[in-house]
DNA sequence: ACCTGAACACCGTTCAAGT
DNA sequence: ACCTGAACACCGTTCAAGT
């Protein structure tokens, strides 16, 4: 505080650059403009500074996204931290972690795309493997097993799932009678299918929830696992 | 013929530019050099010609990126069309299916990271999409169950797995027992799994099967899809 | 009709210079 | 020690000009 400088009182005294303010100031960047919005110098405007500031608290633009990617996970380990109340049923504990993983994704659209481009693995997500890996033993899977079983959840582990084709926004009604219409000809399986489940669908929000997928698939994996375990 | 000159008989008559051409170098580039080097300059280079004249043949490099998803997928549709011989097992026509998609994927790398940057669903994907849901329908599966089924299946149809980390430069031994001993203490789970799956591993490659792993959490997820039918 | 050179707006990053 | 302006090499893309 001696060491304040108060050339202005009216001056907001914004807080010095770090490489932590960096990444959080990334994150939030990133969580309303788009990852593709985040560059050196709409970043560096945003902390109030040049882009060549920056490279004072990071080496690169490619180590910016690996923090990034270590303030998400660590966010899940918070997330993640807080639950486990009861004992015993590695299922449940495993399936109420995996979707406290999903809901801090889903604030941040960007990670998975990001989280793939890495190539190391880092030690917050190490933790986060680890307390999974802790939860199948506890529930008899062999270490053997429990290896497939982390490669089987794969990135659904942390709660995303790789879909084929954005849903971000859905079609109207009138939109799909036309697609159903248009593919009955060649592609008669995808259209009764498409014609059928819209009809069905009573979300709002479009024909496919994507949570509900979500779980059904997981459900699938830690229904399969537990059965490969009480064959073994 | 009679419409071609010839100035020089020594010169190779380079075939015309078009489009088909334009996709095909793009994704000889891709294979060869990895999906950062296709560069407008780049691609135009490996055809001889100046950048600016691709644009005579596609809007943009978008539009590049959608051609060389259909160019893999249209290869994924001509090796699963040789297939079914045997009916009436879903399941084997399903796993040959998808297994013969996986195939051609792995002789495109760059393939996944482009397909989940598309966010339309092009004509041949649908194609391969509506041939996997007329096996679920012929397999006695609901409408509902095999949209569910499609969605579990995720990118997994296609025949790739999102996996976490890159594998693609395994550890050899003594670098695993360094990070086995690194991790026992914060890490205990992680660094046993690591301990005892590598001395198991007989696979000279690394210690991760990766076509194992996948043909495990496929056959997880079909086992699984057919309990739900038959409870259904 | 197709190809080209020059140019533009934008990247990430380097470097010498400021304080 | 931290920040900055100018510059560099590289993108995708536009446009007017060539043939």
């Amino acid at each position: 505080m001696s060491t304040a400088q108060q050339p202005d009182p009216k001056i907001e005294p914004r807080p010095p650059l770090s490489r932590e303010r960096v990444l959080r100031a990334a994150v939030e960047l990133a969580d309303e403009r788009g990852i593709d919005s985040l560059t050196m110098r709409t970043l560096a405007q945003r902390l109030g500074v040049e882009a060549m500031s920056l490279y004072n608290h990071v080496a690169n633009k490619e180590q910016i996204l690996d923090g990034m990617v270590d303030v998400v996970v660590g966010e899940i380990n918070d997330a993640v931290r807080g639950l486990d109340a009861q004992s015993g049923d590695w299922k449940a504990a495993m399936r109420q972690r995996i979707l406290a993983a999903r809901a801090v994704l889903l604030r941040h659209r960007w990670a998975p795309g990001v989280m793939q481009s890495r190539t190391e693995i880092s030690v917050p997500m190490q933790r986060y493997y680890d307390s999974l890996i802790g939860l199948f033993r506890e529930g008899g899977f062999s270490m053997d097993l429990t290896h497939h079983a982390m490669h089987a959840l794969g990135s659904r582990a942390l709660g995303f799932t790789q879909e084929l084709y954005d849903d971000s926004q859905p079609m109207g009604p009138e939109e799909i009678a036309v697609l159903v219409q248009q593919m009955a000809g060649e592609y008669p399986n995808i259209s009764a299918m498409l014609r059928e489940v819209s009809h069905d669908a009573d979300t709002a929000l479009g024909w496919c929830d994507d949570q509900f997928e979500f779980e059904f698939a997981l459900d699938l994996l830690l229904d399969g696992l537990e059965k490969r375990r009480d064959a073994e």
